[in-house]
DNA sequence: CATGAATGAGAGTTCATTCAT
DNA sequence: AATGAATGAACTCTCATTCAT
């Protein structure tokens, strides 16, 4: 019963939700949701198709689990790093894009945003969820960020959500794409030079002061 | 049987190839491939579900037509009107991303690319098609205009293809977005301020020397 | 269009649902319901399995048009039957009874009655629905003939209700096991002295005057 | 470990077997054979669905077993019953029944009749054995003592038969229907004069001679 | 040309049965 | 002896596809 004393069976038993669920994303941002098979969804997590009945009631609610377990945890930590760091918005912006990257964008995690996309209109509870929860969370983080910079005087007056859009969209395009069409192998890195651009770019957009330092 | 019932009727003839992709693609985009009935799409288009079967092989053949006879018209206006205008690289870009959002992004057309995007991975061929015929060839017009306009010094140096991205992906997910989860109410317009923000955001991204001009 | 018109193809499309229905009722008395493959009900009344769902919604809706469609016509003439001939009870319950058996009772329209009394538990809307239009309104013609016959002196006093099962339930209960385990050859009759031993027991057990006549 | 706790469980492992049937009976009769989950069964008994087979083999062995521990007890006490009573035909026919029906029509166990009725056809050798050991011989029973008082000029002459359904019949169809469709509050009892008006009725189509003696 | 009734392979789901614990 | 997680065959139901009309 106690910790010590748990079987192989109970371990397993406890992990195999997340495996299910992480071979569910997986299948599903690659195939999309009609088109994915649950006996492939268990093959992957080397169970039985029957399996995936014992811990989700219907291939909808595995869909909803794969989604509200996705998202979370980063957007916590995230969160709580901005409120430390407002005073200086270019170098919180940069950090914050960068982990979102590294942390989501470019792992599994990043197909629900395509998953999102192509499959919201089917779902329109679960879009909402993940609108309220994570879209909504961390598009505030950054116009926070975008704000305080215009209030120091960092970054050029305008629009937090429009500037947001420019900032942040073509990084999200380029997680999607990757999750997408021409995801060629996956995990291959974005190019050396791609953040250097990246940066300079949305910073010299932002109108920083100083986007002529080199990284 | 008389000769103005026969031209009605060759009309509707051939006209009937168009109006079925039409209705194809306004439900391939809202639900997926695999999720649309063809009972759906031959309701919309007001015919019987056999009907289809006088014009399309099969559900996936339509699929590649609606992907077909979506893109060609617009890239080669597009493509004539760069090599006459490479002499004003910043206006020309603007005029190019205008007619993009207005002929394309915000039609029902632009519904390709967030269609691509979910189903891509299930149509390699048709996304390599589309990936060439359409993508690769404006991705190129882009570059082309802004390696124009960094070799003429009106833009800062810097990968072209990276600085497409940085350009494009913003209004390019603005397209997406509208055509899925919250896409709103249907043709609602982008705000008045929208295209401002973005070109003064681009303009100075790119380094442009006088983002100041109104539009 | 018109019925001279009409198509084989017409004349088995308005015969299909009664078709598919005699099928179903006769292997849900057979089997039970849960027991009854919809692949067997096709294959019965000789067609694909999906052509059930052209005319059922599902396997219950089937069901449910099986008690439905099987119940209503034999009531309707007997509840005419009844108001006309009130002045000689004992013969009007004995030609009530008759008719019941031989147009209900033994036909295969008579398993009805074993089926809700299998299934009934397992669909309390179609149980109330059998028991209002088929059960309430047969027992109440009957008990309508017992309390004319005890009103004119012909039968003994006695609970109308009492009365109506001991008279009907030896034949509702032939019916039930005809339908059930001991079967036998389907469509064997009664035998011959049944009949007689039934009236000239229940003429008795009502107490009715003239019981000793010999049929 | 110590002898009060190795008998208590030796209690329930005896009795084991004679639980689960138990509980099987009662939603066997409720929802039918290929209705009822085993999980049900296991809930109901108190143990886990792994259990049911350390006792029986298969479902199909869970519902013999039902079947064959339901039936004997009373049979063989009302044999002995009738050989010693059989120069009061009447007395003796009215006690079988009042007893029929108190230990067993209106008891769970009643319910095996109806269980026999709806699932019968599925399992025919288990109707077989039903008919030879439970049927048969309280069918002939009744018939020994109908046979007996038409002997002795107690009751009229006729097919001992066909008049041990006429007499039987209405009392076991209140037993199926009790354990049938519109059950009402479970347990509840015949009204009062339900066994007078059946015995008047019965004494009167059996021809009995005295048949205004109160119960 | 156009229809829509019919098909049947294939999907999601259930549940009797097994077996490691 | 008892458990309950795991299984997979078998079910109901769907829908792209066909073809007689």
């Amino acid at each position: 019963m106690d910790s010590t004393t748990a079987s192989t069976r109970q371990r397993r038993k406890e992990a195999r939700p997340a495996e299910l669920a992480a071979a569910a994303l997986a299948l599903f941002v690659e195939k999309g949701f009609a088109a994915t098979r649950l006996d492939n969804v268990a093959a992957r997590a080397g169970v039985s198709k029957g399996t995936l009945y014992l811990y989700f009631d219907s291939k909808e609610a595995l869909f909803r689990a794969v989604i509200e377990e996705s998202v979370l945890p980063l957007i916590e930590a995230s969160e709580a790093r901005v409120v430390a760091n407002l005073d200086d918005p270019a170098r919180l912006l940069r950090a914050l894009l960068v982990e979102w990257w590294e942390c989501f964008g470019a792992t599994p995690l990043g197909g629900t945003c395509k998953l999102m996309i192509s499959e919201g209109g089917n779902f329109p509870e679960v879009a909402a969820y993940f609108n309220e929860q994570v879209i909504g969370r961390w598009s505030a983080l950054l116009r926070q960020v975008i704000e305080a910079g215009i209030a120091r005087g960092v970054f050029r007056p305008g629009s937090p959500e429009a500037l947001r859009q420019m900032v942040f969209h073509p990084l999200l395009m380029q997680s999607v794409l990757q999750h997408s069409m021409f995801a060629g192998p996956p995990g291959r890195p974005l190019p050396e030079q791609y953040f250097d651009t990246y940066f300079d770019f949305i910073l010299r957009g932002l109108g920083a002061a100083d986007t002529q330092e080199p990284r």
